[in-house]
DNA sequence: TATTGACCTCAATTATACATGAGGTTTTAG
DNA sequence: CTAAAACCTCATGTATAATTGAGGTCAATA
């Protein structure tokens, strides 16, 4: 180790993320990584932003499509701090309609809690059309391309 | 048709779930039906409310497991305004859970736009003991029991 | 009655995000 | 130098929530 690269091993344990994850990423393209002769993975030390990143947005919700096409701005380059202030503002901008259709979904529970009402046919929670983020395997929401 | 009962295909289209997606609810033991002398499936009218929970509880997050865990005390009996109460004050209390955790994660982002230090050690995205609620597959968000 | 639309079962596939294990190679420490 | 720790690839498995398709049956209508 040390010459000022990083191995998987320890990515892994400075950021926490499991080695498996790496290879993960790294095969989704989210992560790149340069190869010792004998083709084991040196880092240079700014994927650590980068792994901070994936997980941040991660937390946020974001799937790992998005955030691949937000980093892909910079494959190789460094993560500036004003390239990480363009992403965290969308990506706070994104969190926010997630809280905001959350809250909205809470709001109407809280109307209906006293009522009941749910087998009356214009229940505001029962409304079809009034779809607020579906969840589930696959974050349907905060999708923003649909392609690949 | 008529007789009281529903078919799937009636049921799919005033709830506005698939077919298939009725019959993976039947699969998964969070609704019931009948069989017709040619093995077709009827429901009862309060099929409509128990989809209508099913899918109020998803869009907040709420994994198929622990609805089907909430709705298993009443399998057959109609959901009653008293149930749907208890039930929908639960989930609005993961609700906040979620809400809250997005929130903070929000303020963190916003804490952290300015600065750019996502290299710094201490910067609190960072912390890895801080981990809120992680999503993905599996939403292992909101669940209490931790059983089959 | 005949035919079409609706329904049936069961298996396989899709999507996301990894974890695990087998079988083998490379590095590093002593 | 050697043994153990770390690493490699590739395949398979796990979990959730469905969707799709094949091959066949049932029911309502013209």
């Amino acid at each position: 180790m040390m010459h000022n690269t990083l191995s998987v091993g320890d990515v892994a344990r400075r950021s926490g993320v499991a080695v498996s994850t790496l290879h993960y990423y790294e095969e989704k393209g989210l992560i790149q990584s340069l190869r010792t002769q004998g083709n084991q993975r040196r880092y240079h030390r700014s994927i650590l932003r980068r792994v901070a990143i994936i997980r941040i947005a991660k937390q946020a919700g974001i799937s790992l499509r998005i955030i691949k096409s937000h980093l892909e701005k910079f494959p190789t380059r460094e993560v500036s701090p004003s390239d990480w202030q363009q992403m965290s503002s969308e990506w706070r901008a994104m969190l926010n309609k997630r809280i905001l259709s959350l809250t909205q979904l809470r709001d109407k529970l809280d109307s209906c809690i006293g009522c009941g009402c749910l087998s009356l046919r214009d229940c505001p929670l029962r409304n079809p059309e009034d779809r607020l983020g579906e969840e589930g395997p696959g974050a349907r929401i905060l999708e923003e391309e649909k392609q690949n």
